[in-house]
DNA sequence: TGTACATCAGTGAACGCGCGTTCACTGATGTAC
DNA sequence: TGTACATCAGTGAACGCGCGTTCACTGATGTAC
């Protein structure tokens, strides 16, 4: 069914950018094809070059989206939260939970996309996006952190984003092992008992 | 030159081994190919099969031995500290290094590594090699932790841990950025800080 | 509003390439006498 | 110690396969009149 219409191929290109945000995460930049992706957004793999200028550029729009959905949540939960503390709080217990483990692919992008943006050469266009997603995201821990001094929130909320991805990396390196559930368990108590105590 | 003598050929199957515990760490299990490791090793692809069983298996004895050389690197630190305090925070510092960032293929298997061992599906041999790695650093770093208490210590162990990994991997995914030093620095202060405290 | 036609979103075959793995072969090693 | 020969570590061509990307083609869409 070839021409369909400009709102369909909009819709299309949609879709794929969903697809490829959710599939990149699960399986890696290299673990997924180019035919794999069309094909879970319900299309051939020949029309991808009309959407997109290569699997790279798909990448970093993926990358970037899949940053948006984790910050729209984190914001989400922030504004909804009656107070910082319980905001920050919050926010731990959910990233470390064994649904957020087990779920990749709408999981935060941090863990999911870290070490094959590490990977990438520099000139590719999904560092920079991974960089953005990563400061945004920092953004929001900055905003709900204690105390006053501004450097200190920061470098503050960067600790907690270490620790929460490698919480989750490490989580979902061991999954299906006891190690695993011990690695969220303790985390989220170190993580919550330093917040208690400030 | 064919039919090397059994001693030359167990020091090929040694430096085959030696170099994909690197290029593994570097370029992840799929991101380098057999003809490649062979090459770095100095011989050709078809002897590969010769020496393994298959990638994979390959795979597996290269994530263990990239997790005994962390190991044995952890072991002499705390021995040759004065005390467990000093070799802790020596280890921290150490660990949080702009030196470790960059040489992946030489430093901790445990950020190198972990999510391709995540993606690797449950049966494939390397997930058991990296459980059994990450449980010999957590003993290392249980044996170090201040307090009496066993489980505190090997839950403060196993936080200390997730930290450490994720600031690596967060360092190396924005390498070249301000972020990334920032990572390392403000993850550093934040660990040592803790340990201060107790 | 209806007709004629240019546009172009999506199809599927094809491109060159690199992958993991296999295999016939080579010739030095190791062994039996 | 020397000789004859079986062994087998390493070579390089070849296997089937999947990859990212290209392209001629199709036919509904969108537009000009």
């Amino acid at each position: 069914m070839p021409r369909v219409s400009k709102a369909e191929a909009e819709k299309n290109r949609e879709i794929i950018e969903q697809v490829s945000s959710r599939l990149f995460r699960e399986q890696g930049f290299h673990g997924i094809s180019v035919a794999d992706l069309m094909g879970a957004a319900g299309l051939t793999h020949g029309g991808f070059y009309g959407h997109f200028e290569s699997k790279d550029a798909l990448a970093a729009i993926a990358c970037t989206r899949a940053f948006e959905e984790s910050s729209a949540r984190w914001r989400k939960r922030v504004d909804e939260a009656p107070d910082k503390a319980t905001a920050l709080t919050g926010l731990i217990e959910a990233y470390l939970s064994a649904r957020n483990r087990n779920a990749a692919g709408t999981g935060c992008a941090a863990p999911a996309l870290a070490i094959d943006v590490a990977r990438e050469s520099d000139d590719k266009p999904v560092r920079a996006a991974y960089q953005t997603g990563i400061e945004s995201l920092l953004a929001i821990l900055e905003g709900i952190q204690p105390g006053d001094d501004a450097d200190d929130r920061r470098a503050g909320a960067i600790a907690q984003m270490a620790t929460l991805v490698g919480a989750i990396v490490l989580a979902r390196a061991t999954q299906g092992t006891a190690l695993s559930n011990e690695v969220l368990a303790a985390t989220k108590s170190s993580l919550l008992a330093h917040v208690a105590e400030k």
